[in-house]
DNA sequence: CGGTACCCGTACATTTCTGTTCAAGTTAGC
DNA sequence: GCTAACTTGAACAGAAATGTACGGGTACCG
């Protein structure tokens, strides 16, 4: 066990070229701009890619080609190794998630910002749980803990903001109901595609199920609930 | 890189040979009875390929021999394929997971009942999971159905129970629930895992958080109850 | 319309894993 | 202590995946 972790390739990938804008750096040579097809062909990529990780962390790069209907080599054209193709999957996924997270307004009631969350990204936050678990097993640990923590910040932020309100409980901290919310997310998205849970569902349950899970369980006769601040400021 | 791939589809495992008890069935040639190292040796590696294969579904032959301290020639005699070891590793945690499930009083208080399965199986229905996970990529899918159902039923089962005697929420399917419990006790394995959780602290969370979420909570004042969901639950 | 960036199939070298065979050495158990 | 059961390393064949090289074809863009 300890000879090789066959894992550590030295897989490079500390700067990944940025494929939607060329170069035309003004000099001399000046080549010709990266033509549309080949642009085309790039997103192709990274769908199916995107896609193919999450069902099969271990896809081989000729099914994603197959998926993203390109030759293999064309593939590697764009993306020199595996792991590059990865990262660069990892990193979309990521903008996705965080641009969506980000959208959510924290000033609104907790209760309502949570649904709003999850409401509209619970398939995004999902998709980003796959692509980094397949992630996992090619791209170095401090990369993984980078866009990990850059995901899960804003879920974070609303449930400490919630907490401040007096809303969620107080009794658990921030990063298990953190992984609650990201762990139920990943099993309604799971469900949904074993045919377990319809979509229009997941949403809705989801909501109903985080809401009681980060509510002061007080419902015991005699206790006093929290009441919320009567401040409806929209 | 490192692909067990999905090559042979049609796996056969109708009938695994129990490792535990020699044949030695009163023939005429009389082979001597099973050595007693080689029973060891094949709990060393049912050992090693529970934890091997939980860290990563996709170990080689070679490394779980290894983790075992035995020689991968030695496995191979035990276990024909590597197909064969992922089906014995299943039965044999579905077998632990099962035991662990039932011995969970149903007559008690559901919340109890609740309490005391978690507490006392949240680590063995991980291993599970983990196990099947793995299994999902060479076994039969009718195989991976039937033994997870033969786990989430007891679950499905308490649950059932502490809805009809009125003290879990009736708004949400049982299936749902059941996969709130499950998702809920892997996350807590892989944050303890992680480092992101104390493994003394993980049980309470889980009863903590799971008895919220499945205690229908007291209506907030001023926004209309959920919509009670018309499906039926599976 | 012309150049060239791009696509793609074939083929090849390399690595890794599975599963088998062989020919020893070792150990349990009667 | 004798024997059969067991273990073991080396070595081999087959499959599959990753990258690379070559060379003809296609379609985009100026």
């Amino acid at each position: 066990m300890r000879e090789r972790s066959v894992r550590e390739r030295s897989v490079r990938v500390e700067s990944v070229p940025d494929h939607s804008t060329a170069a035309a750096s003004t000099g001399s040579a000046r080549p010709r701009a990266q033509r549309a097809d080949a642009r085309r062909n790039v997103e192709a990529i990274l769908d199916a890619a995107t896609q193919c990780l999450r069902r099969d962390a271990d896809v081989s790069v000729a099914d994603i080609a197959t998926a993203a209907g390109v030759g293999r080599i064309t593939l590697y054209g764009h993306f020199k190794t595996r792991a590059e193709l990865v990262d660069a999957v990892l990193v979309r996924a990521i903008e996705s998630a965080h641009a969506t997270l980000d959208s959510v307004d924290l000033a609104d009631d907790p209760a309502q910002a949570l649904a709003s969350l999850v409401t509209s990204s619970w398939r995004i936050v999902e998709q980003f749980r796959g692509v980094l678990h397949a992630a996992q097993r090619e791209l170095p640990p401090e990369r993984i803990r980078d866009v990990h923590d850059r995901v899960l910040d804003p879920v974070a932020a609303l449930i400490e903001h919630g907490r401040q309100a007096g809303v969620f409980r107080d009794d658990l901290p921030t990063s298990w109901l953190v992984t609650v919310a990201m762990s139920l997310m990943h099993a309604a998205a799971e469900d949904v595609d074993n045919g377990r849970l319809e979509a229009a569902d997941a949403a809705s349950y989801l909501v109903t199920t985080l809401l009681a899970a980060f509510t002061a369980p007080a419902p015991r006769p005699g206790s006093p609930r929290p009441e919320r601040s009567p401040r409806s400021s929209r």
